[in-house]
RNA sequence: GGCGCCAUCGCCAAGUGGUAAGGCACGGGUCUGCAACACCCUUACCCCCGGUUCAAAUCCGGGUGGCGCCUCCA
């Protein structure tokens, strides 16, 4: 398994600091809002990243953080006049729902810095013991110049940032070095603060990170994730954080997604063309949203549209689709002896396809088409008088595959109250198909559709479905 | 200004030296009472100009166009 690891930009076999193990954290989101789908392929990405890695037999421990304390939650507080504390309960909450719909698995911790302050402390003086971090009336700054890899991620020399930085960076007397940025601030009135030996405050932004995945992963990981505009300066402050403090390398491989773009343009919240996830999901299944992003390799840019929204959410039918036959053949088949040998080796390549497309930098793209290769093998040979054992072969391949990516997943028709009233019109339509009564049938089948259901006339017999 | 990425069919997208996967949409057909589903068929001189090579979408040089980071941001 090949990755592409930002810190030598090149791709590399993956090779586990712990034989069998992996240890993975992915940057989380500021939660003042509701995700949006730029924050959903990080989410989406990783987690397949995860999916795949625990499919090859790894133990994956995976942590993702919330960032509850930050500039823009408490001015969201102070619009609602309420705390901080609500606003990043509910959009923690949201954001589980969002990530639910994606059917992006939960992380094995979900830390919140307001959760892990005594460790960010802690880590903070240990910094300034070590002599990487400084004080001044309350603040804390990290001196970049101690440590002399820093720009190691982001490929950028000091020197040129610090002389750089003079017309981008807000003077501060009180740094060092331009580049140089803060470890813990005093709090202003009205903000949260928490005690710490340089006074009331709270922390900065990327020393978070740093804690959460030492305290969580150890002092060295295996992959770090997030999204490329991480890289600088977030990642880097993190790596300077880390190892300064730790002695040690913090991350062997650096892993980046690329942007969702609108009209080819960075999408983001402060450039206010974003379209949150929720917006999205009212329009289209979440599903939808997921396979639009594994549409893609996971580095390249995607631009969202309406039109490949649309495209992604035919092609997915199809997918679908394939698996309704396939429990529909599995469920009525009457022949049991599996008889299709052949094309039970034919099957198998498929699982070697994907894999091979997985395993270079996890090309979704090619993985995706995999499945559409499956699905149509699929088709063409579950026609009439196929056996249980062979359908249920190729169950077993398509879920093998549809699970990784983390599509296709709930198909299965649920049985409710509803149930009872469709069988029976679907009954009464095929009585008035047998009596060439057509309008008749034909105003069932607008009855069903009205109720979300679809049905389809196969020579084994009527099967419906809902959406 | 510094660093970096990208350009393949109408749309999306694989392919990184051996003669262009896949999906959506479009057109034609089979099946069907009709429809839906499904299947079959059809659709590309790989942004431009040079170069290297027996051979280049793929490597090198030069253009053109687009984008990102350097500031909170997935």
């Amino acid at each position: 398994m090949k990755l592409y690891n930002t810190l030598t930009r090149r791709k590399e076999e993956f090779v586990p600091i712990e034989e069998g193990k992996v240890k993975m954290y992915v940057c989380g989101p500021t939660v003042y809002n509701y995700i949006h789908i730029g924050n959903a392929r990080p989410y989406v990405t990783f987690d397949t990243v995860r999916r795949y890695m625990e499919y090859k037999g790894y133990e994956v421990t995976y942590i993702q953080n919330f960032t509850d304390v930050d500039d823009k939650i408490i001015k969201k507080a102070n619009e609602e006049n309420t705390t901080m504390e609500v606003i990043s309960n509910r959009y923690i909450e949201e954001c589980f729902r969002d990530a639910d719909g994606l059917h992006v698995k939960r992380a094995t911790h979900h830390p919140r810095v307001t959760e892990e302050m005594d460790y960010i402390i802690e880590m903070i003086s240990e910094l300034i013991e070590k002599g990487h971090a400084y004080e001044d009336k309350g603040t804390v700054y990290f001196n970049t110049k101690s440590f002399p890899e820093y720009g190691k991620l982001s490929k950028k020399n000091l020197d040129e940032l610090i002389a750089g930085a003079s017309d981008r960076v807000a003077v501060d007397d009180a740094k060092k070095n331009p580049t140089d940025f803060v470890l813990w601030k005093p709090f202003k009135p009205g903000e949260p603060k928490w005690k710490s030996p340089w006074g009331e405050g709270r922390p900065g932004w990327h020393i978070e990170c740093s804690v959460m995945a030492k305290r969580y992963l150890g002092p060295t990981i295996d992959i770090h994730a997030g999204g490329e505009d991480l890289v600088f300066p977030h990642h880097e402050n993190e790596i300077a954080q880390s190892e300064a403090c730790n002695g040690v390398p913090f991350a062997k491989y650096w892993i980046h997604n690329g942007f969702i773009t609108v009209d080819n343009e960075k999408m983001s919240k402060s450039a206010g063309n974003f379209f949150t996830v929720r917006d999205i999901a009212a329009e289209f299944p979440y599903e939808v949203i997921r396979f639009f992003i594994l549409n893609g390799q996971y580095r390249s840019p995607i631009n969202f549209s309406r039109e490949l929204m649309e495209s992604c959410q035919n092609g997915l039918e199809r997918i679908k689709n394939c698996k309704k036959d396939l429990a529909y053949y599995i469920e009525n088949c009457t022949d049991t002896e599996l008889k299709e040998n052949e094309n039970v080796d034919e099957i198998e390549k498929f699982r070697a396809q994907f894999e091979e497309a997985m395993d270079d930098d996890f090309n979704t793209a090619d993985a995706v088409s995999t499945v559409y290769e499956l699905v149509r093998f699929i088709n063409k040979n579950s026609k009439d008088g196929v056996s249980k054992a062979y359908a249920q072969k190729e169950m077993d391949m398509f879920k093998a595959l549809t699970t990784i990516l983390g599509i296709a997943e709930d198909v299965e028709v649920e049985e409710d109250e509803d149930t009872a009233k469709i069988e029976e019109l679907i009954a009464k339509r095929a009585e008035a198909k047998k009596n060439k009564d057509f309008a008749a049938a034909d105003s069932i089948r607008e009855e069903l559709t009205a109720m979300g259901i679809t049905i389809k006339d196969t020579r084994q017999g009527v099967q419906w479905f809902r959406g």
